[in-house]
DNA sequence: TTTT
DNA sequence: TTTT
């Protein structure tokens, strides 16, 4: 769960469909991507839209309602909390990434 | 700034000294790693503590604040916004980075 | 501002058009309520809607965005500090009210 | 527990000892209030605190986290959800009070 | 690399 | 007093 020390809420579009996996324990597990943007005028008067894009995963119950009601496009609320994690890509080289595990999940598009 | 649409909370201690850049600009930048500690009991009943590690950006105003009272060790509650950016290693090779810029700080060690 | 110290974040729909309020000072004050519901299942296995009544204040730039943007029904999320401040009623009497002063604010209906 | 569709975070100290009770259904209820506080300059330049109080009430397992742990003067970090509710006096007239309903806790003094 |  |  996400605690006090460690939370994440963003507010945004899914650019994707979210990619379902049932593991062998029974488990559901689901991973997407959702862009945040911000707008705000630069130095000379322009106006700038910085779109960040946040991997996400989520478990149980809440991979249940991404199954379901989420799609490509859709605007979504979510909270959890930040993850990084290593891994070893087929060179053998140690790359981080990192991703919002979610707990909580507001559907925001009708 | 942090919106609404985008936005960290973490609770934590530094793991090392920030580190201070004073930029030919004129602008400060203070750069520190956090973790935040959850502990729960697996499945055995063990108690575990999961430690992530979080890199923080500060600018300005809160990039002065980190210089004069921040340091190794010391619990903070910071609040910011989530961001990923790459870059180019000696190599060649695209990297990714996920940074909170952080807007909002507070001392909770005496 | 809202600060990491006292931070109150809703999602909900506006119960009424907000008023708005031009002091003579020449600032605008948007104030308005909106609910927030929250639905669970009882003991009985019944569908229950809590629903929370909230009453917001808005100054400056944030009341204009209110003026301009935000009707009865429609859904936004805000986020502000809590406050409770006391006046005297007709009869004399002290009486309080706790209301969230909103300094930031996002449009959910289309 | 708090949803992403009303939540309050709050970090004080506590006005005063929790109090507890434990009602007939064997459930344990904890009520305390802290207070925030914000500083900032005002227009001549003078340092001002506003502090704020906050009614708070816990139950279950926070309760006892609260009865375990926290007491007057005690500095703490809580989440939860903002809720009011009526009731009557001796007089019979109806009163609201506002209460955060406290679903998360953190101790922040040693 | 921190802290409890 | 809203909305799903």
């Amino acid at each position: 769960m996400s605690t006090l020390r460690n939370k994440v809420q963003l507010i945004g579009n899914l650019g994707n469909d979210p990619e379902i996996v049932n593991l062998e324990s029974g488990k559901k597990l689901a991973k997407f991507s959702i862009a945040t943007n911000e707008n705000y005028k630069n130095n000379n008067g322009e106006r700038i839209t910085d779109t960040q894009w946040h991997n996400v995963v989520a478990w149980g119950k809440t991979a249940e309602l991404v199954e379901n009601y989420v799609a490509k496009g859709k605007e979504i609320a979510i909270e959890g909390k930040l993850t990084s994690r290593s891994y070893e890509t087929k060179q053998g080289e140690k790359r981080y990434i990192t991703e919002i595990v979610c707990d909580e999940l507001l559907l925001l598009s009708k």
